[in-house]
DNA sequence: GCCGTTTTCGGCCCGACTGTTTTCAGTCG
């Protein structure tokens, strides 16, 4: 059973914590930590990569040196790291457990195992409710009370939610506080929200005001806000429905730049980017940027001109990830990211034909307005019987309908489908049928248990196909609802790339498929990509957007997408994949 | 433990908030 990065980077997150109980030096902690962030973040396999004998790119990953990267092939050669079961075995493993609880750091995780002997979340509530917490030196009835509160907050809420769940909430508050403090100019959500990640943690609002004392005073009263967390004069948390922490960040008009710049994150974008200035002899803030040598304070009213002072240019939110866009832009080399407004069409939509809740004429009309030069009508095969999917009858009906549509929208429209995948990697309609369509998408929709090695040589049979264009949401996940299947997408990209068939950036905020690093990955393997909306309504045609920054987090530019190039070129592709 | 437009040694981002503290440690982002 191969091992995942995320498994890998978990290894090293928890020896970081280990370490940091021990008392190690900070900055061996942070080294380990910023191991971790940059191999859960890496596109491609660690476990590959050594098992093809590459171990030395290893230390080509931002953070990882030598003795790191002898950790790593220990891990993969042996299923162990003898380092961390040594440090692991100095503490109780309630220590890690008890770090999980938000407050909760190293010190007070030690102190609780040590003096009042719990191992759980269970026993430290216990404790807390019969006072033996609070009665530690250098605890009190406030912290203890912190703590209990954090436990259940937690309970509430584990996991990182849905950005297109985020997104709203974010907005609510936001125009909340403009609503009700006119001395508010500007109220804007930032952080991992604006960096557009596919899950956020916590939402973070930045706030230009003269008064913060006043914007927190109305944050805390705000309807949607269930508990205030942590209030200051220029910095609050609070929580919102559904145990949502909201943080919001006050500042004057005058250090806007420098503010967005900070609260935008990411948090190890920032430290990178601060260890680059103070090479320059410069220190940054949220304030603005000191010189060392003289001390003057230097403020910014732009994200531009903040950059631009560190002699880069401004930096896209979507790769500001602490890996190697610094490095890339100071020697002018950051690529230009696909934009929504390349986009000359959407290759997955849905009508009431199937499963969509609107009649093709009104997707056709939204994708005309959006001012698309095309649309590929892809409704369901009939396979797929719970979305009403359609018989060849009924696509033969459909076609002639899409013919007269086009001559009156004036746009070019793909007749398509979304043909399923059966589990024995057949597909649900006969060549003869596909044939007759101008392009395929096809997908998985059931065996979603299939055993990694029955999944991954299912799809690349679909693919074989010469009629499938495009392989739809190729992890089939549902954010927050639905983990991905099991599939080997090393060998997916490949036999992708192989075959000229095009993956999915599925952009509905439900699915995000492929996601980040998944989209970095396929680019560097030279997979054609296709940003979909897969929408069943009109209005998710809008969810593009989504999808975009999800490639622009992957890095990609413009001619990594296929439905950035004019109708024409996307024929001839189709028509000369079928030709083998 | 990592890393280099000062460096293979000696640094390592910077500030806000809380609680329990008479001056700061712990935690967080």
């Amino acid at each position: 059973m191969p091992i995942s990065n995320e498994e890998i980077a978990a290894l090293f997150e928890n020896m970081a914590a280990l370490l940091e109980v021990k008392g190690e030096n900070v900055f061996k902690v942070r080294a380990y930590q910023r191991a971790a962030r940059a191999i859960e973040q890496h596109p491609e396999p660690l476990e590959v990569m050594v098992r093809e004998g590459r171990e030395e790119e290893l230390q080509g990953i931002p953070g990882v040196g030598e003795a790191i990267a002898a950790k790593i092939v220990e891990l993969i050669r042996t299923g162990r790291v003898r380092a961390y079961e040594e440090v692991k075995a100095q503490f109780p493993p309630g220590v890690l457990t008890l770090m999980e609880v938000p407050g909760v750091g190293p010190k007070t995780a030690l102190r609780l195992v040590r003096e009042v002997g719990v191992q759980t979340v269970e026993d430290l509530e216990k404790a807390i409710l019969d006072g033996r917490v609070a009665a530690l030196p250098r605890m009190g009835p406030k912290s203890a009370e912190n703590i209990l509160r954090a436990i259940h907050a937690m309970r509430r809420k584990e996991r990182r939610i849905p950005l297109g769940d985020a997104l709203p909430v974010a907005e609510a508050v936001a125009s909340a506080l403009r609503e009700r403090l006119p001395a508010i100019t500007h109220a804007l959500p930032v952080g991992s929200i604006r960096r557009w990640r596919d899950t956020v943690g916590d939402i973070d609002i930045m706030v230009v005001a003269p008064d913060g004392q006043a914007v927190m005073d109305t944050l805390a009263r705000l309807p949607m806000v269930t508990q205030v967390l942590a209030q200051g004069p220029k910095k609050g948390s609070v929580l919102v429905a559904q145990g949502l922490q909201v943080d919001v960040r006050v500042v004057e008009e005058e250090a806007f730049g420098s503010m967005l710049q900070y609260f935008t994150g990411s948090q190890q974008h920032n430290i990178l980017l601060r260890e680059y200035a103070n090479r320059l002899g410069l220190s940054l803030s949220e304030y603005g940027i000191t010189d060392v040598r003289t001390g003057a304070l230097e403020k910014f009213s732009s994200e531009e001109a903040f950059y631009r002072r560190l002699g880069l240019p401004w930096i896209p939110p979507e790769i500001r990830e602490g890996l190697q866009e610094i490095e890339v832009a100071a020697r002018g080399e950051a690529p230009r990211l696909v934009t929504l407004e390349d986009i000359k069409g959407d290759f997955h939509v849905h009508t009431n034909w199937s499963d969509g809740q609107d009649p093709p004429e009104a997707m056709v009309a939204a994708a005309k307005a959006l001012g698309y030069a095309y649309v590929a009508i892809t409704d369901h095969s009939q396979g797929l019987g719970v979305a009403r999917g359609l018989t060849p009858e009924r696509l033969r009906e459909q076609r002639r309908l899409l013919r007269s549509l086009e001559e009156r929208y004036g746009i070019r429209i793909f007749q398509g489908s979304e043909v399923d995948i059966r589990a024995d990697g057949t597909l649900d309609l006969p060549d003869e049928v596909l044939g007759e369509l101008d392009l395929v998408v096809a997908a998985v929709h059931s065996a979603l248990q299939q055993p990694r090695e029955k999944m991954t040589q299912r799809v690349i049979k679909a693919m074989d196909n010469p009629y499938v264009t495009v392989l739809a949401h190729p992890t089939g996940r549902l954010l927050g609802e639905r983990e991905p299947v099991d599939i080997d997408l090393e060998a997916v990209f490949t036999a992708a790339r192989e075959r000229g068939v095009a993956l999915e950036v599925n952009a509905s905020p439900k699915r995000l498929d492929l996601k980040d690093t998944h989209i970095m990955r396929a680019r560097e393997v030279g997979v054609p990509l296709v940003i979909s909306t897969d929408a069943h309504r009109r209005e998710a045609l809008g969810d593009m957007r989504f999808g975009v920054a999800q490639a622009r987090r992957g890095w990609c530019q413009a001619a990594h997408i296929v439905n950035t190039w004019p109708w024409e070129r996307v024929e001839a592709w189709v028509r000369e994949r079928r030709r083998g």
